[in-house]
This record gives C-alpha cells, structure tokens and sequence, in this order.
DNA sequence: CCCTGATTCGC
DNA sequence: GCGAATCAGG
C-alpha cells in the first residue's frame, strides 16, 4: 500500500482527531501502526500525548542497542557527538524544577541596573494551566492577576469515528434497546427508538420480541432473532 | 502481559 | 520516504 492524497489525508484526520495508531493502521487497512507513526511524524504532524514522552532530557539515552555500524571498524580517534560538558560544572541538570525559586533573592544585588529587557514588570509565570491561563508561584501573589481565562474550556471530543448511533452507554429506560448487527462488529449498537411504555423496546421490535402463540399447525417460520440467532458451536 | 507513541536506521 | 525493530511509560 501505498500513502495517497486520500489516506494521508485520513491519517491526518484521524490523528488530530484523537484516534490511536492502532485504530488509524486498522482504519486505512494495509499499514502497520509503526507506519502510521512513522508517517505522522513525517508528515509533521506529532505532538499528542505519549505515554513515554513525560520527562525531556537533552541527551539521547535511548537508541544505541540497535545494529553495529557497518562502518566505524577503524577507529579514527574522533569521538563523535560528544557532549561538550559546555561551561557548566556546577550546573545541576535537574534544575528546571516546576517550582524551584518561591522568591528570588530580592534583598541586595538587584539583578536589573538598566534597561535590558523591557519585560519583567510581569508576575512571574511558573506554568501554563489548561486553557491557557497562568499560573503564579506561592509567593508570586500578585493583585487581580490577569484579567481571566482568555478561553473557555471545551470537553474534547471522545472520538471521530463513533458518531451517531446509540452504544451500550447511551441506553436507559426509555430507549429501545434491540440490538442492531452484531456485538464486537464495528458498527454495532441499538435501535435507540423511543420505547413502548412497559416494554424495554420500541413499538416495532415489542411487535418482535413478544409474539402470539397461534395454534399449532399454523405457526409461521420463526422470524429472526437478534445477533442473526444464537451462534452455533 | 497488554496497550500507547517515539526513535532509530537499514532499505 | 518507508516501516520494522526497539525503547519506554502506563
């Protein structure tokens, strides 16, 4: 398979949409999730949250168990990549803590002589919250901060594919709940009519589920059950 | 174990 | 450019 305008385009969908790798791969048919992957990072398009992605470290940690070199037998004396310790002995590299510095030292040594940078007369912004409203420190209090959230939160969308139809979650008493196709097919769910009163189905499937017992010998081949009839084994 | 996304690297 | 192999967190 190859990657078309069309099933680009359905990645990107999809991938922005919230649906995983899996679901994408499964979706466009042909492509494993690795190549989903690969062809959202490609495309540009990464950025979601992963589950391995927590912590940020400059260094590359991970990725030398792979496959020796062809190459690199002759060893040349030149260390590649090397870090370069750049001029920072004493230089704690955990030092990007969330919540390091309550108050910078505000006594003597007052960090600003002149102009410089035109910006500081701002509170403090230690993080970011959702929605893009800021956060201060403890000891950042300031007055009425900023005026307020800039935007509303909006609950995110659960996904693109499940649209309509009426799932397992969406039934209650009121609902007719006849199964339509069957249980684990993608596209299965529930009348999701309104229910006859009384009855846990809608007016057409009571007409189904309940039927008259008509005397022998003139009885009508069964209709058909729900799932199709039960499996046979 | 399963799942997830990130990354590397031979092709 | 592609994607299997691998890593690593949940």
């Amino acid at each position: 398979m190859s990657w078309t305008d069309e099933r680009i385009e359905k990645l990107r969908k999809m991938w922005e949409g919230g649906a995983t790798a899996s679901q994408i791969a499964e979706e466009l048919g042909g492509v494993s999730r690795n190549a989903v992957i690969g062809k959202a990072h490609r495309l540009g398009l990464k950025a979601r949250p992963s589950p391995v992605k927590a912590n940020e470290k400059p260094a590359r940690p991970a990725a030398p168990p792979r496959k020796a070199k062809p190459d690199e037998a002759a060893d040349g004396g030149t260390i590649e990549e090397t870090p370069k310790a750049e001029a920072a002995p004493a230089m704690p590299e955990r030092a990007a803590a969330p919540t390091p510095a309550p108050t910078p030292p505000p006594p003597s040594a007052p960090v600003e002589p002149t102009a410089e940078k035109p910006a500081n007369p701002q509170p403090r912004i230690v993080s970011v919250g959702p929605g893009g409203f800021l956060r201060q420190g403890p000891g950042d209090q300031q007055q009425p901060i900023p005026p307020a959230p800039p935007r509303r939160l909006v609950p995110a969308k659960p996904s693109p594919e499940i649209a309509d139809k009426t799932s397992l979650l969406d039934l209650n008493d009121r609902i007719c709940r006849w199964p339509m196709g069957h249980p684990g097919e993608p596209d299965f769910h529930f009348c999701g009519e309104k229910v006859n009163p009384g009855f846990p189905y809608c007016v057409e499937h009571c007409g189904r589920a309940y039927q008259a017992q008509l005397p022998r010998g003139a009885r009508r081949p069964p209709p058909p059950m729900p799932f199709g009839g039960p499996r046979v084994r």
